[in-house]
DNA sequence: TTATATGCAAATCTTTTGCAAGGAT
DNA sequence: ATCCTTGCAAAAGATTTGCATATAA
């Protein structure tokens, strides 16, 4: 049962059809590596099929995160974000430069869902922590409190 | 010592001007309510200050967030949102409706802290963590596995 | 006085949408 | 045969920017 058995299934299910191009995106979006945004995958996915349009490979991602084939976030520069791996984890993301990284931790993992249950709020399958990776916080502890720069 | 002195003393170390058009954005901010974007602050500001341009809301709220006086996060529809609280606390952010729940939960944002620590990241007061609110998640569990609505 | 901030309008950038033609079931 | 999808181009919506003018320090 490979992934692409699994979203032919998901898409079936869904009362979609399932097009070479949504195929095409699906397979991009693996490719593409860590979290990229639709105009990513739309550059990968355009090395193999050329006349493919942006609106087809939106319309995708945007299906997929609808059934939960795929996560997506904002980043912080306001850029949708997407993410293929629907195992459970924590994102970390940098507020500054967009970084993102993977957490496995079981223990904050359940805090958190705890936490969120208490609030009336249900987690995803990956939950989001939004800070400033290290590198980002050292610049501005050197740069930042300064002067704003217009 | 008012949070406008405070905000002051920031300008001021940061080369800023004070100006009135930045002195009403904060306030407006803070009779904004719930998490403003750009544009509802700009709503409220122009009650007391009907010349006031976008862009210089814009800017304004922009320069705060740069000098830590407001928080800033992007909602699921990418849409720029801003908190004038800088009291430690944990968001829950619904991805669907945009609602946002406000948590203190110090046990939460110890762990927290020291997981991105380890991870490499630094989190900032407001640690904001993506899911969805109760209610979008039951309606999406009645109506969300069906069919996708084009 | 002099660098910074504002207002306006235009530009930019991502994402969405209307519609006719193509394609999956 | 039917209804969903695609591609194209235009639209929409948020945010940014160039520039002349106004203003805080």
């Amino acid at each position: 049962m490979s992934i692409n058995t699994d979203v032919r299934r998901e898409l079936a299910a869904a009362g979609c059809r399932v097009t070479e191009q949504r195929l095409a995106v699906l397979e991009a979006l693996w490719r593409a590596g860590d979290h990229p945004s639709a105009e990513r995958v739309y550059h990968v996915v355009r090395r193999s099929h050329p006349t493919m349009s942006r609106a087809t490979v939106y319309r995708a991602l945007e299906l997929f995160a609808s059934l939960d084939v795929a996560g997506t976030f904002r980043a912080a520069d306001g850029v949708a974000r997407y993410d293929p791996d629907r195992t459970p984890h924590v994102n970390f993301e940098c507020a500054v430069c967009g970084r993102v990284a993977d957490v496995m931790d079981s223990r904050l993992q359940a805090l958190t869902r705890r936490t969120a249950d208490r609030a009336g709020f249900v987690l995803g399958r990956q939950i989001a922590l939004r800070g400033t990776c290290r590198r980002c916080a050292v610049a501005r502890q050197n740069y930042g409190r300064r002067k704003h720069d217009g």
